[in-house]
DNA sequence: GGTGTACTATTGAGTACGCAAACGACTCTA
DNA sequence: TAGAGTCGTTTGCGTACTCAATAGTACACC
């Protein structure tokens, strides 16, 4: 191998990656600022409210909604503390096993969530939708829809 | 708006955006798992130390690099302190202008550099081509690459 | 029934950021 | 050459996460 790395071709599949990387870090940043400002939520929190609306009886065991959000069990004890704090969610128990709990969304939660998701959803909307053509979205969405994960819980509003 | 948050359409922005979000979640898990294990490297570390070899002899301005990497002057910062810290980075002064001070590669951060690229190439390969087609990778590549700044520095082996 | 294994949730320690404030250096204007 | 505004960098403080360890619960198997 001759080539230095600057000389390299450069794979299709890094790319993709770094680009994938820099628009999260671009897209996020923008919009978690917005959010943050607007509501006093993290992007994770809107994100947990709207899949606890989703579900059944707006509540989920909590490790289900760890998997849906792709957090660590640690990461949703201290998220769903700061919604439990706020009000948004409460803990409900689970009599035929007591190793879990649930997240209950609460009125306040659902009020909360209709808030801020309007203006949210616009956002989102507005930021791709002055760069990216319908046609990207949705190749955007059905390619990333291929990794392993991605796709879980689309269906939440669908009984399980 | 008779509509409940369940029942709406979703917004081709809104699905597009949430897979982003996941995707970005589950892959610079792995990766990042992999290159710090390997290297001792944090994906921004290996990012950093990446444009850094391809700028023009191995070193930018600090803020450059925080253009190129999306990040604040306080992450550039610290995330140079800790190259430096380990031999990979280190400091050079401006002449001509005494508030800028530059990021140089050094002899040990290109080693660490050819070191780790080649593996972490490999992960990101291995990745992403197991569950995309090249012509997935290339859309991707290309639809991101609208968003502007995303894009920035991909050319950064010319000189400026 | 007792025991080992798997699962749920929490905590402690550590990390990688962001934001705002501060400071020195540059530059433009007068 | 004095002053004001801008730019590059660093620091203090706060936050959102991770991993590893812990404790309680469930369940299968003998």
């Amino acid at each position: 191998m001759t080539q230095t790395l600057t000389e390299q071709a450069i794979e299709p599949a890094v790319r993709a990656w770094t680009r994938l990387l820099r628009a999260y870090a671009l897209t996020t940043r923008l919009l978690s600022a917005e959010l943050q400002e607007a509501h006093g939520l993290t992007i994770n929190d809107f994100e947990a409210l709207l899949v606890l609306s989703n579900a059944e009886g707006g509540r989920l065991k909590r490790v289900e909604l760890a998997r849906n959000l792709l957090l660590t069990p640690s990461g949703i004890t201290r998220l769903l503390r700061g919604l439990e704090d706020a009000g948004l969610v409460e803990r409900a128990s689970c009599s035929s096993d007591l190793r879990v709990t649930y997240a209950q969304l609460t009125d306040a939660g659902r009020e909360k969530l209709e808030a801020a998701a309007s203006a949210h959803t616009a956002s989102i909307c507005a930021l791709l939708e002055e760069h990216f053509e319908t046609g990207d979205l949705d190749a955007i969405a059905e390619i990333l829809g291929k990794l392993p994960g991605v796709t879980d819980g689309d269906d939440s509003c669908s009984p399980g």
